[in-house]
DNA sequence: TGGTTAAAGTGAACGGTGTAAACATAGGGT
DNA sequence: ACCCTATGTTTACACCGTTCACTTTAACCA
């Protein structure tokens, strides 16, 4: 009964939970305007609404599995910006715009990522994004209190720019978001300890 | 035809559009769970649901009114509190701690000041919120530019951190919230022209 | 003062949503 | 060969925002 074949259109009428994933990945990810329905999402698969329930409870549960597979994409997304950079404190700084990049590209994906109800369950595993943050401030931070802060700090700067772009707060500049996330004048520790390159 | 009668419950079956915004602020400012629908506003009021299209032109409108109010909530709140901290830098961070608190205090509010639709236009008075902000980050840095680099990181980290804390990744501690927002690190120029109390 | 007019409110209806309940079908294991 | 169970469908409900045609009523002017 677990056996999911894994070709595109599989016995019965496919499997549906991976077709809803993809299709409305695809509606989310365009910077359209607004997130898929779930109905609109069952026709587009060729599939009665109810048939959704089948694989998740509520709508909710569909939310969330599409804001995982979102924070799977940003996460490599900043892992191999981090890595094209060369790691070290510059790779760490391209993380920001990466995250910032991401949120513009696909506005609709990255709100649903954090606007759905819960966050992610504890239990799950930590997302690539995190573990990559956690792992860039405890090389730049004296301590591991300070490298908390400095995590979070840069967090919620990346975070709060790329909302405000969202929102129209703020002008979506290329420019200005260097000169916003520059981490010299941000995070003074960064001198410091600086590059270990792989 | 203009005269609007300043009483609570006017002529033909009241004001409505003073108690529809009434009557949503009263619904969006409990930390609850989400903003209410016009024809839930709309039966609250005691009336039929269409009579609200005779104030605004659709819900959008109704909501950016709210917004309007929650923006104006949120600048004099700042206000205080940075009078109360004696203005100057000091003034200044107690500003961004306000921030935050607004955000967690009333959670659907704020989202909504920010979610909905276009960025409340231009023609618009700046609101109080910005005004200050740009006016205490001219007194702390050197140059203009500066300035207005200095305004949009502590309005992105003080934003980032209120929105990340209503998602539910980072926890809701007061402690933590001064830490992220210990403008010392962040921003270094404040040292140099600091105190200018009133 | 009285009549007209236009602002303000009503009710019914449309297409959309998420979800529940009862029913249908087909595949696989015994 | 059979039945069970996973997966689907149909129908239905309550809600949503919005439109249209209609009624009421306050306000203004003659």
């Amino acid at each position: 009964m677990v056996t999911v074949s894994t070709s595109s259109e599989a016995y019965h009428h496919g499997n549906l939970r991976e077709a809803l994933v993809l299709e409305g990945l695809r509606a989310l990810e365009g910077p359209d305007g607004k997130a898929p329905s779930l109905r609109e999402l069952s026709r587009k698969v060729g599939v009665s609404p109810t048939a959704v329930y089948r694989h998740f409870p509520d709508k909710q549960a569909l939310d969330q599995a599409l804001a995982r597979e979102g924070l799977k994409m940003l996460g490599s997304e900043q892992a191999a910006a981090a890595q094209k950079a060369g790691g070290g404190a510059a790779g760490f700084a391209e993380t920001g715009r990466a995250y910032v990049r991401f949120a513009l590209a696909h506005p609709v994906l990255f709100r649903l990522m954090f606007t759905q109800g819960k966050p992610v369950d504890k239990d799950e595993p930590v997302d690539e994004a995190r573990a990559l943050l956690i792992a860039n401030t405890r090389a730049l931070a004296s301590n591991s209190e300070r490298a908390e802060t400095l995590a979070l700090q840069a967090w919620s700067i990346a975070h709060g720019i790329a909302m405000l772009m969202l929102d129209g707060r703020i002008p979506v500049d290329d420019a200005l978001i260097d000169r916003l996330l520059d981490t010299k004048s941000l995070f003074p520790d960064q001198g410091n300890k600086s590059e270990e390159s792989p």
